[in-house]
DNA sequence: CAGAATCCCAACCGATACTG
DNA sequence: CAGTATCGGTTGGGATTCTG
């Protein structure tokens, strides 16, 4: 449903509905990689295909194209391809628009950070024990 | 594979392996409509579980069930039960911890807003048209 | 090196019906 | 009112194989 709800917010706005505003941001990295395609271009340095599948642990070829190629008709990264001897290179970064989002996900990374350190002192997954039971004022 | 990724995130945590702030922010509102309920939620307002039916367009019981506990699970939000008369309630408000991550919904909003803006003056989609093409510098 | 093309499965989600 | 239970459809993603 990842693609699906990338084309509905295109849908809705190409539509003239534009009360999707984060859903649009949110569909800009959804899909199992792309978070990390994008933190992994965030300085600015261009990275090559087999890069990726080297950076990314076990992504087959066919799910990084696809993650590439949303990433693209969505405006966050651009392709470049060139020769290097006589052998085919492609590489990948962020474009203008792409470079706007980092912000967001150095908040993301942020308040992840933050929460695993919550989590380390006070865990609190699979504990359905105390605070959050309901507060049934009978 | 949204439930996936939040279990898949848990036991990495849980395992030690901390390197996955990024998505453990994104597992807390991955999932088809749990942008829109923490959205509503952010001004500190307690909603109902029968107003959510209403506010989601087209949300079954059983989906919004799911998406309720699994930010319960996360604590995100908490749940409280209460008599109303002799009819049962529930209402559903943001943690403490649940608080923290508007911040971030709230620059999603705003980076969707303007990106909209952009795409309104020129817009992109399904154009593979010009800048965004393989710079071929052969 | 950088894909494209298939086949296939898991699981998210929706619809519907039932319960306390 | 606030769920639970069940069934079935859709699709993203993995594994594998084939090109230029």
């Amino acid at each position: 449903m990842e693609e699906d709800i990338r084309q509905k917010v295109k849908e809705r706005i190409q539509s003239g509905d534009f009360d999707c505003a984060k859903e649009l941001t949110m569909s800009m990295f959804m899909g199992k990689h792309k978070l990390f395609i994008l933190w992994e271009l965030r300085k600015g340095n261009p990275i090559h295909f087999n890069e990726f599948t080297r950076l990314i642990p076990n992504v087959s070829r066919k799910v990084l194209t696809n993650q590439l190629n949303e990433l693209i008709q969505d405006n966050m990264i651009k392709k470049r391809d060139y020769d290097e001897g006589n052998v085919k290179r492609v590489s990948y970064e962020l474009t203008a628009t792409g470079q706007t989002i980092i912000p967001i996900l150095e908040a993301m990374y942020q308040w992840g950070e933050n929460r695993i350190e919550e989590l380390k002192i006070n865990p609190h997954y699979q504990t359905n024990s105390s605070e959050n039971k309901g507060v049934t004022s009978k």
